[in-house]
RNA sequence: GCCCGAGUGGUGAAAUUGGUAGACGCAACGGACUCAAAAUCCGUCGGUAGCAAUACUGUGCCGGUUCGAGUCCGGCCUCGGGCACCA
């Protein structure tokens, strides 16, 4: 028979929640602390999916481990409560952002603790809530008066149907990430996070994470560090000077142009009667077009000259000046040199104007294509026989000493654009006079947003906030109306969980000092540039303010995959193939639900789910009962028959739940119950073992079996957590494999100290290995300890 | 195009530093129990040949290193993720 899951999860649920089971003395430093964190979910209208437990349950599995081995654990749980999801949804059905995002957190929460986390639910934190974005507002505060936080006129991504700028990540395929509407380039006044500031300790620190090393990866490669050099260009008949950004200075004598950005200041300065008319056109064009356009048309090379020409400074020679869109001004000086035979995109673009081709390094064809490899270099006068390294130095040298160009490291990292033309998201806590910005003062926030009953966006820009008229006008000046993005609670709230009430910092530092950072951070791979470089940029901002005493907020790092649905595709609406968690806990119950997703596979795998693999997993569950409660073999008496079993077991568990490695966790625990099976006796001990070592995974079950059959008072969750005695796992014998020429004839049992000789001995023995060696020649005989013996033979 | 990661039975997947490929499940099949079915318990289960012992073969493909390769090296193919005119 099966146990009562519905009767158990609420009888043991209503029991941790009435005696505070999870809950954490944050102020006790008597036990080494244990910080485990999931990323907060946003409350979507569509409830939990069947993916969050999996990260979920596998935290939880972790932060129960650690109480149990005598860790203070602090596990809690939050909402990422703005956003443009709950805006647009609002809009559509004319509900209130806040009355529908309160519902869906109610949701949320129900769903997880219907789950059995051990969430500590006093530290619970909604970053929409004042008190929680007062601090969100006193950290822009602060960014601001150190410069960090700008407001500045810049190109941004402009999303007219969104209604707002989206910062770089939020845009895929030039398409906005919430919705794939099109994004457009435009020029706004715009508030920034001057994170490229942060670059290069974003990037060197890295290093001693404990993170996936493809995350690492990302992260690398969107900060983008290159190394290179500025070199100053003169325009022909003008009394001005650009500079370009280049990292192949050596090949500076084959550079036959120049390319501006369309976008760029001296544009209309510099451009002659004859061009202007093209020029003007051509910028037109450029504005106009999308990212999506600018994306897909990136084959064919587009662009104008603009009559000027500019003097190369190594040799004096007069080169055009053209204007292209590939060339862009968010990067570099936004000009570049253009060395067609070295560089592919230059190559095209000269060989469509017809520019001309100059080659500076031997090797290639350049008849054929750019030659963008290593060479000796030609035509390149001082720089004539040298290679490629030594000539960018060599070359640098020359243009430092004259004052024509400089080393230079460049980042592909730009401003995060830090506004939103929209009304849910935290105030900016600044008022903008005529002739300057003042931020309010600490007593002043948290500045709360107005309640407002239209707050659909305007297609010019303006923010919602806008019609609020009473809200923005503020001693003869005007407030800020736009609004932070989603990522900006999000980029500090594991701060506030160490101290979420409160109300005279953002954390009490003895507090920060003592808990972070974050031991184990878990989530999805999607945030592994945005959330969690903009969450590294403030800490270590923090950091440098004295707030924070790790500079790093996530020690380590791990992604969970996501669950397809069972014909192996992305869950959907559309398909038809979505799992609803509330479905299966109802059926089988939460503790089937855990176990099952953390014996689908590897967590970080994506894997399909599957309905009969849901039976198995509770078809195990009430073997397991069963064995407790049926079969009459427990006793306190050890026949010794499963030593080895259980202390192999203890020892697997144990180290497969500190390495995440929770699918094979379980399996060892199945080979447990199956011996237990065909033992006639379960020793008690081992017994109340097993169940502790499963609470993890399925705590329901187990508090029952700890109660009901151990008769156990305290909850297991702070029961100590059994400990393997590794003389039980020596063996006095061992198998041996025979192979003769590394194929596997046969095996033999020898005595653990057996010496090599027995050992061939013994193996020789085996009438497969006489078949094999008959005829033959010994030539080598291979003995690995306790393992294997391979003898060689022709 | 560039940068990561992954390809193992019918299926989800295991496999310390190179050392028995397929643990543990699911599905399937067989047996026990039952009037019967479900549930449960026990067993079989990569392929080919054989009654069998056993032999050969087998971790995407081709080659290499090694006594020995799923694991290491070189070259491909396929799939997934990221970036994408970044000078």
């Amino acid at each position: 028979m099966g146990f009562d899951h519905k009767t158990i999860e609420e009888k043991w649920q209503k029991y941790w929640d009435e005696h505070e089971t999870f809950k954490t003395d944050v102020w006790d430093f008597s036990k080494p602390k244990y910080y485990v964190l999931d990323m907060f979910p946003y409350p979507s209208g569509q409830g939990l999916h069947v993916g969050h437990p999996e990260g979920y349950t596998a935290t939880d599995i972790l932060a129960r481990y650690k109480r149990m081995n005598g860790f203070n654990v602090l596990h809690p749980m939050g909402w990422d409560a703005f956003g443009l999801p709950a805006e647009q949804y609002a809009i559509k059905t004319g509900n209130h952002p806040d009355g529908f995002t309160q519902a869906n957190i109610a949701t949320f929460k129900r769903q997880l603790k219907m789950l059995g986390f051990s969430y500590d639910w006093s530290k619970e934190i909604s970053t929409a809530d004042p008190k929680f974005y007062k601090w969100t507002q006193w950290i822009f505060k602060n960014l601001y008066q150190d410069g960090l936080a700008k407001n500045i006129d810049m190109p941004v991504n402009w999303c007219e149907e969104l209604g707002t700028v989206l910062a770089n990540d939020e845009i895929i395929d030039g398409k906005s990430e919430r919705g794939g509407y099109p994004v457009v380039r435009k020029n706004m006044r715009q508030w920034v996070m001057d994170i490229p500031q942060y670059a290069e300790r974003l990037l060197s620190q890295l290093d001693d994470l404990d993170w996936p090393e493809s995350t690492k990866e990302m992260q690398r490669n969107w900060i983008g560090k290159s190394v290179g050099a500025h070199v100053k260009f003169k325009v022909a008949d003008h009394d001005l000077e650009f500079t370009v950004f280049t990292t192949r200075a050596d090949t500076l004598f084959g550079a036959t142009y120049c390319v501006l950005a369309p976008e760029h200041e001296f544009v209309d300065q510099i451009k002659t009667a004859e061009q202007a008319r093209a020029v003007d056109e051509y910028k037109k064009i450029c504005a106009s077009k999308s990212d999506l356009e600018r994306t897909e048309l990136n084959k064919e090379k587009t662009g104008v000259f603009t009559g000027a020409y500019a003097i190369n400074p190594v040799n004096n020679k007069k080169i055009p000046i053209w204007i292209s869109d590939y060339v862009l001004a968010t990067y570099g000086t936004g000009a570049i040199m253009a060395v067609p035979a070295h560089d592919e995109r230059d190559y095209a673009f000269a060989k469509k104007f017809g520019l001309e081709i100059i080659p500076v390094l031997e090797g290639g064809n350049i008849e054929e294509e750019a030659f963008v490899g290593d060479g000796v270099h030609i035509n390149s006068d001082f720089l004539n026989g040298l290679g490629k390294q030594e000539a960018i130095d060599k070359m640098i040298e020359w243009l430092s000493e004259r004052g024509l160009g400089e080393k230079k490291i460049n980042y592909r990292l730009r401003e995060w654009i830090f506004a939103r033309q929209r009304y849910w998201g935290e105030p900016i806590p600044v008022v903008n006079y005529e002739d300057h910005t003042e931020v309010l003062p600490d007593e002043e926030l948290p500045l709360t947003l107005p309640m407002l009953d239209d707050y659909s966006p305007s297609k010019s820009g303006e923010s919602p906030l806008n019609k609020a008229t009473d809200w923005v006008n503020y001693k003869g000046g005007k407030r800020e109306t736009s609004t932070m993005p989603g990522s900006a609670g999000s980029s500090w709230y594991f701060l506030r969980y160490i101290d979420p009430n409160n109300d005279q910092e953002l954390a009490d530092k003895r507090l920060l000092e003592h808990w972070m950072p974050v031991d184990f951070y878990m989530g999805g791979t999607e945030h592994a540039v945005g959330h969690l470089l903009y969450s590294r940029f403030w800490n270590n901002y923090l950091y440098d303010k004295g707030i924070t005493t790790t500079k790093e907020p996530f020690q380590r790092l791990f992604h969970q995959g996501m669950i397809l649905g069972s014909n192996n595709e992305k869950m959907s609406k559309s398909r038809g193939n979505v799992i609803n968690p509330d479905d299966i806990v109802k059926e089988y119950g939460a503790d089937t639900l855990r176990l099952y997703e953390m014996f689908m596979g590897p967590l970080e795998a994506s894997k399909p789910w599957s309905d009969s693999g849901v039976d198995g997993a509770r078809k195990w569950l009430d073997r397991v009962y069963r064995l407790f409660t049926e079969t009459n073999k427990l006793t306190d008496h050890n026949n010794h028959s499963l030593d080895k079993v259980y202390h192999a077991t203890v020892k697997k568990v144990s180290e497969d739940i500190e390495s995440m490695n929770l699918n094979t966790a379980i399996s060892q625990m199945m080979i447990f119950i199956n011996e237990c099976y065909k033992s006639d006796e379960v020793y008690n001990e081992y017994a109340k073992g097993f169940i502790q070592m499963l609470s993890c995974y399925a705590p329901h079950l187990c508090e029952e079996i700890w109660s009901e059959v151990f008769h156990e008072k305290e909850s297991i969750a702070h029961s100590t957590w059994p400990k393997y005695d590794p003389e039980m796992l020596v063996e006095a014998e061992h198998e041996i494999v025979v192979q003769v020429n590394g194929k596997l004839r046969g095996k033999i049992m020898v005595a653990a100290d057996a010496d090599d000789q027995t050992i061939e001995e013994k193996a020789k023995e085996i009438p497969a290995v006489q078949t094999q060696l008959a005829g033959k020649t010994i030539r080598k005989v291979i003995v690995i300890k306790g393992k294997i013996i391979n003898i060689v033979a022709n």
